[in-house]
DNA sequence: GTAGGAGCTTGAGTCGGCTCTAGGTCAACC
DNA sequence: GGTTGACCTAGAGCCGACTCAAGCTCCTAC
């Protein structure tokens, strides 16, 4: 049990975080560090593991899509400490729901992408190579074959 | 059986697309239309229950993350008639493949966002109405305290 | 003692994808 | 015949989230 709080360099924490060091600027001055990065008597900055933990956070919530001035209200919260442990959670359930509707919404885009690959997949397999079987596939979605349109088949 | 190709105008369009007129016009200049969309001898767009069918398509694919450059390259392909179907099945397959990591992506944060929440419901349970039980959580993710930061409890 | 590299600040630029504005045409209704 | 209201074009503007540039300061190593 040693390094209590490491002292990392801006380049050590764009390594570990996979944000760029521009980004990590960018962000503290967004307002995303529960506490104000500290400084070297030089002027650079030092940040601490706790530091490279708040922002594995950040990444997964930015991921997922959390728009960045919901993470800094986010942030704020966690700043002022105890007591306001609802508003977080109404942050983070609302975000939850949305991420939810997007995993839901993006499920469904997989699935029409998948149909198609697969049509197009018998398109190549029947033509191609030797006359296979070519499983057989609902009415939909070979695309307008450009000439006569038609609502495809 | 009537109406083999409807007319539509770009509000009409706009409507069953969820498309706003603004980004219809844009999708056209992008080159986002199987056929060039026709017009009335007035100038106004004209469009078919086809371009409305691709319009479809495209909304999906834009939802799933696929940039305006690949599904004009898609429309392209589809413009130019059967015969290039690799390549079709190839960028499909890309975007296949984009999409389901995006999905995992999501997935995990989804994890995370709803363990976070879980923590919170926790914590607000027992300092609140009764004290209550309290569900067993493993010791990650309440959040820096502002405080006495140290690895979050 | 100087070259290289990491870091600093402020402010501008980029990128993707729309979104809006200005100024105009046209058809329909009152 | 005047007012809507939907549509037209070209081009500018916007938004979010970075990303980069210019010009400077340090520190380290040769």
């Amino acid at each position: 049990m040693a390094e209590v709080t490491a002292a990392l360099s801006i380049g050590q924490v764009a390594e570990r975080t996979g944000l760029s060091v521009h980004t990590l600027r960018f962000y503290e001055q967004q307002g995303i560090f529960v506490s104000a990065v500290r400084r070297a008597s030089t002027g650079r900055r030092v940040y601490s593991q706790d530091d490279v933990d708040w922002l594995g956070v950040c990444v997964i919530l930015r991921a997922s899509g959390m728009p960045l001035p919901a993470l800094r209200r986010y942030t704020e919260l966690v700043r002022e400490g105890a007591g306001n442990e609802e508003e977080r959670l109404a942050l983070l359930r609302e975000h939850h729901g949305r991420v939810r509707d997007q995993l839901g919404r993006l499920t469904q885009c997989l699935d029409l992408i998948t149909f198609k690959v697969g049509v197009y997949e018998d398109i190549l397999d029947q033509e191609g190579p030797a006359a296979g079987s070519g499983r057989p596939r609902p009415s939909v979605g070979g695309d307008v074959p450009a000439s006569r349109p038609g609502t495809s088949a």
